[in-house]
DNA sequence: ACATAATATTGCTAATTAGTAATATTGTCA
DNA sequence: TGACAATATTACTAATTAGCAATATTATGT
């Protein structure tokens, strides 16, 4: 059983795994992991430019990973979909892992 | 608790969910979820020319995620860390809900 | 050594895209 | 209405890369 993902799948789960393959858009997802926040909260909180966020909002966004509310004069974001922190946590999981055995092996060889 | 992660980690994130986002790179996972395979037989199950296969291969070998062994004329590849399959499960998991959710949005408008 | 099969590499092209500065849009307040 | 603040869009450049054909490498069997 588990067959195997046909073209036209593969080709929407790369897409998905695309949006997070970028430091600027994972920099915006972790900072709204805790609450939603303005464009300008988030160009202050990373380094990015505000043309760059604006960007880069847009394409999470239109992705669907993002929600997006207008409130006055500012519009907020926030997480539309908590499973990419799940992803992200099996990522930095095995990075930490790998890491750790990189490490232990250094280690040993220092005998 | 739970630090922002920092520029360079963001970076090396960003890294790994790159490797999978092309469909080719995601076929060849696939297809070594069962067993390790020959890069001939990688291309015969894929509808990739040799030589993408093998630069593919290539790819995910230097990155850690296949190992390779040789056995004779043939080189055999296989997964090295199965996390990887947690995270297109994930990935998968989540298609699935939204496409189910765009149905049941879909066949509410009918009435 | 030679022919052959399996895999890797090279050089190339076309397509994608992050980032930026400048500009446009939209909403608020006086 | 006009000035201002927040966000989005546009036009552009530079960098990356998937895919391919052709060629090189490596191992096997004779």
């Amino acid at each position: 059983m588990a067959k195997l993902l046909d073209q036209h799948q593969l080709k929407a789960v790369a897409k998905l795994f695309d949006l997070l393959a970028e430091p600027t858009r994972l920099d915006i997802l972790q900072n709204l992991k805790k609450a939603p926040l303005s464009v300008g909260q988030i160009v202050d909180a990373t380094n990015a430019k505000q043309s760059n966020i604006s960007k880069q909002l847009g394409i999470l966004h239109d992705a669907g990973l993002l929600k997006r509310e207008r409130q006055g004069n500012l519009i907020f974001y926030s997480i539309a979909d908590p499973m990419i922190f799940d992803l992200c946590a099996l990522v930095c999981g095995k990075l930490r892992k790998d890491a750790e055995l990189q490490l232990a092996l250094i280690r040993s060889l220092g005998k």
